[in-house]
DNA sequence: GTAGGGTTAG
């Protein structure tokens, strides 16, 4: 049974009548207080210890709850706990105040937050802290109000606070104000680890990875070892910067250090090798995991889904839920996205049903997005188009792209305006959604149509982000743009591409001048979309790589159907493995044939 | 000897 509120505890006098709501609360989230680690001091196996030492018996239990409270992952007990708090108390100040500002933050809302925040009678920099820190975390603080919680901090002295200048780092970070957060950084007179580990992040998260290693290494020199938060944020800067042999070293240093026993490090390296398209790896990773939690086998299930293997995703996702693995959303995720992948639409179907039913997950957005996309690679628009519009949820840009995506493959002009309409409608500035529209317009030669799309592109100064392709050769990463000429090779470069265009050509090769938008005569088109950079970027790797190792090319956009079909070709005719990661998965080229089955 | 704010993984 459980017991309450012993009388004695390590020959402690404890509070005999604690608060009786208090009491039922504890009664009521026993479990909850025993999942979280910082709070399993106060709770032992079989019961509840609990000692105050203020003269205000409420504060301890409710702060350990509180505690609890944010750091469980349950919205639903978030918002019970807090209820019952609400109505059995009234706190605006001190500790229970800042706390309850977190949670609410935590829960989403950040409105309650806000006011609650302006009722706090007596704020330090612990509740600016947490405001801060909650609210940029979760990408709920617009830039002009970051800068006025800077000046905030600036006006009350607290800038000689280290931590309140970390977070204000941060909240720079994610704005993508790297340039507030490098002055931040460097007036600081004495940063600490995080400080350092924040700069590594910042760098990481907004696509610099180089600066990212510039910042580990001079944090080497200023003679600070590395812990967890800066080989996670290290490795993360290799996703964008793919020197393959360089994470094989870091890997090697992880090794050495005896950091491959740390769970954290280990999920990002297996992550990071899924990525990078090497499976293998990643798998050796995860087999190497003495005990493997929820993150770590999600990880390995999205990596077989980057590499559109659903089947071997779904053996791995009954297996470890045979060995009692718990699956959660993410986990259905990218088990969906599996399925979508490999066209595996029956299974996906199921999947779907049975998250809900069986593993009591309630499907999200995201999950929504794959099952239009499944549905959508079959075929089966209007099938998608109606799980649209009875879906409960609001659909977002994720639903509305995998329709938009699907429409593109199949040239449904109807459908596809409406998803492009909806898009632009959810986020008019976003230049890919009227990029896509332009594209279905082109590929049904409404010519007229797309010019549209493309003048109001102008008028709102949207700018389409230039396609380009990455290689690495000789530990050196190589970057080419469409008809590059950078590189000091080039005419070898240019001569090996127009040779092999005339070899798959006579081999049956078609060029597909749909994925050009411009409205130019068919000749034209054919010479625009032969100098794609992946096309300079394969033509290259022919050129200085040795035939038995696979050819890598990482591209920031979307493969076009062209140089997908020429990749195919390639392999078939030049007998080479090419692996092609573009901004949404990983496609396999072998004899011919690609692993996205021609869809994606 | 207890409890709060700053960095990191699917």
């Amino acid at each position: 049974m459980l017991r309450l509120f012993p009388a004695k505890f390590n020959g402690r006098t404890l509070l005999s009548h604690p608060p009786k709501p208090l009491l039922r609360l504890a009664f009521l989230f026993y479990p909850l207080l025993r999942s979280s680690p910082k709070c399993y001091s106060l709770v032992s196996e079989t019961s509840l210890q609990f000692q105050p030492i203020s003269s205000d018996h409420c504060d301890p239990l409710l702060s350990t709850l509180l505690v609890a409270l944010k750091s469980s992952s349950s919205v639903s007990s978030c918002r019970a706990i807090h209820a019952r708090v609400i109505k059995s108390f009234d706190y605006r100040d001190g500790f229970i105040g800042d706390q309850l500002v977190s949670c609410y933050i935590k829960m989403g809302c950040t409105n309650d937050a806000e006011k609650l925040f302006d009722e706090m009678p007596n704020k330090d920099f612990v509740s600016w802290n947490s405001l801060v820190s909650g609210f940029s975390k979760r990408g709920h603080l617009a830039s002009d109000e970051g800068q006025y919680i800077h000046c905030c901090a600036v006006t009350l002295g607290m800038m000689s606070e280290v931590k309140v200048v970390n977070a204000l780092i941060n909240m720079y970070g994610k704005f993508g104000c790297t340039d507030s957060a490098f002055r931040l950084f460097w007036e600081m007179p004495e940063p600490n680890m995080v400080s350092w580990n924040s700069m590594v992040a910042v760098c990481t998260q907004n696509g610099i990875p180089n600066e990212a290693i510039n910042y580990f290494n001079m944090m080497r020199m200023n003679g600070l070892f590395p812990d967890e938060a800066t080989m996670v944020s290290l490795l993360q800067a290799f996703e964008i910067l793919p020197l393959g042999r360089l994470v094989e070293a870091i890997h090697g240093v992880i090794f050495t250090c005896g950091l491959n026993e740390n769970l954290t490090i280990v999920t990002t390296l297996l992550n990071l090798y899924s990525k990078l398209g090497k499976l293998i790896a990643s798998h050796k990773v995860f087999a190497e995991i003495s005990k493997p939690d929820k993150v770590a086998w999600t990880a390995m299930i999205a990596g077989y889904a980057m590499h559109g293997q659903g089947k071997e995703a779904i053996e791995f996702f009954e297996r470890t839920v045979r060995e009692g693995m718990e699956p959660d959303h993410v986990t259905f995720t990218h088990l969906l996205s599996a399925c979508s992948h490999s066209g595996l639409v029956e299974e996906g179907k199921y999947y779907f049903r049975i998250m809900s039913d069986v593993y009591r997950v309630q499907p999200r957005l995201d999950h929504y997005s794959c099952m239009v996309d499944l549905l959508g690679r079959c075929g089966l628009l209007n099938d998608a188009h109606h799980l649209i519009k009875h879906m409960p949820l609001e659909p977002n840009s994720g639903v509305w792209g995998a329709l938009l995506g699907a429409c593109r493959v199949y040239g449904n002009i109807n459908l596809g305006k409406e998803a492009a309409e909806n898009l632009i409608a959810l986020d008019s500035s976003d230049p890919r959604n009227y990029i896509m529209l332009c594209n279905i317009y082109s590929a049904a030669g409404l010519w007229s149509d797309a010019s549209k799309v493309r003048t109001s592109m102008k008028a709102k100064k949207l700018i389409r982000n230039p396609g380009c392709s990455f290689i690495e050769h000789g530990n050196k990463i190589y970057r080419f743009v469409v008809d590059d000429y950078s590189h000091p090779d080039s005419d070898k470069i240019h001569k090996k591409l127009e040779e092999l265009m005339r070899k798959i050509q006579e081999a049956g090769f078609v060029s597909e001048t749909g994925s050009v938008l411009h409205d130019v005569d068919e000749e034209v088109k054919t010479k625009m979309i032969n100098k794609h950079s992946e096309k300079i970027a394969l033509a290259y790797a022919l050129l200085v790589t040795s035939a038995d190792v696979p050819i890598v090319i990482v591209k920031n956009l979307r493969i076009c159907r062209d140089c997908h079909n020429t990749a195919k070709f390639v392999s078939l005719i030049e007998k080479r493995a090419i692996i092609i990661r573009d901004s949404k998965r990983f496609h396999h080229f072998s004899d011919g044939l690609c692993s996205c089955g021609d869809y994606w």
